[in-house]
DNA sequence: CGGAAACTTGATCGAATTCAAATAAGGTGG
DNA sequence: CCACCTTATTTGAATTCGATCAAGTTTCCG
């Protein structure tokens, strides 16, 4: 199964590999002829800054396309880590592109994810440039959520939740210490409760509403 | 002269438009069947918060299309307002969605400023995300100079520049008052010139090497 | 010329960072 | 299964970058 992404039905060529957790999945800029779907577990798309530090752009669970950048310019710049053990599944680009000019349908979900791509980046541009840390992280989690419930991945408010508060720090522009007293505030106020890689939402209304301040 | 995007040789019906200065070119959320492409003046793609506040997306200049996603969509969640006078064209999204397909210049072409919006955004996550304010501010100049290079629009490290202080605390997330300090210290130290909504670079090096800053 | 919008400047405040250390959680080899 | 080592998380104190508040001043237009 791979989610968003529906190309079982095509003929292609998949070549379906693993990972294990922290590895490089993509070096940013270097040339590839793969497309890339995750298939199994969460990866992010990482940007390396000169002194070292990182901004995460999106992080990928399972039945995202790593990017349709790739699809067309072969080369991205920004890198792919696994987060958690990934499982995923290479096309080749050229394949795809003759598919997708074949068949409509195949066009269709290519520009529904590309959009897609670009909308989430925009709420990211808006969090960043507007919200507090607070408005931020609770952002992060609905809209990681939501995004889950669609893959049927959310069960009574639980799911898996991988994250490191070092990514969510690198996600969110913020400091681990930060992120860290943002969290404990939170789960005092009886919003959320993390632990052992899983997250229950307590108080969904509470943190909408935490997300929608300034 | 519709720079980036080369859709004359196109039998098209082209709708020519003008806007004033902020005037309201799209509201976020209406279904449209048009896509825009700026000809002449400056516009911004803004998203509106429930308190009021604004982050700018992007800011549009001439050749810039508006945003691929209304061509497909016929929607987007960010308004459209013009900075400047501007003069924009209108294209029906059907019948340019009809010659992406039959055409692969167009769809090149299309895909290629899809790709740009994408890592335009990206960049502007990195300089919210990780970037201090003079560091965000010297970022977005270099940028808008990049492209407006590219249109042969800088002459002698001069160009038009109509943001207001404003736009510039709009997009890069910060208030008027601290981006008129950092401004001013970019001034003082030489870098730039900005005055008559035209801005001259001074020190080219030593504006990127801030904007390379933390 | 007059009024509004844009910009500047100073003083104060506050959210998030930095620095430093302690504690907790996880993973590994013995 | 435990001891050990590494990686995460938590907590406190001090600092800082940028926000806020409050006037001035300048620029821009009609």
């Amino acid at each position: 199964m791979c989610g968003a992404l529906n190309l079982e039905h095509l003929a292609f060529r998949q070549i379906h590999q693993t990972a294990p957790p922290r590895r490089l999945i993509y070096r940013a800029g270097e040339a590839t002829d793969d497309f890339t779907v995750i298939c199994e577990g969460w990866a992010a798309c990482v940007m390396r800054l000169a002194d070292g530090r990182r901004q995460i752009l999106s992080f990928l669970i399972p039945g995202d396309t790593v990017s349709i950048a790739a699809l067309f310019k072969g080369r991205q710049s920004f890198s792919v880590q696994s987060l958690t053990e990934v499982r995923y599944c290479l096309f080749n680009r050229f394949e795809l592109q003759k598919a997708l000019k074949e068949d409509g349908k195949v066009f269709e979900e290519i520009v529904k994810i590309g959009i897609a791509e670009k909308e989430l980046a925009d709420q990211t541009v808006v969090s960043l440039g507007r919200k507090s840390a607070a408005a931020r992280i609770a952002r992060l989690i609905l809209l990681l959520m939501e995004r889950l419930e669609t893959r049927g991945a959310v069960h009574d408010m639980c799911f898996h939740f991988p994250l490191r508060q070092q990514h969510i720090a690198d996600a969110m522009g913020l400091t681990t210490v930060h992120v860290s007293r943002v969290i404990n505030k939170l789960r005092k106020d009886g919003l959320v409760d993390i632990a052992q890689r899983k997250i229950n939402i307590l108080d969904l209304a509470g943190l909408q509403s935490v997300a929608d301040e300034r």
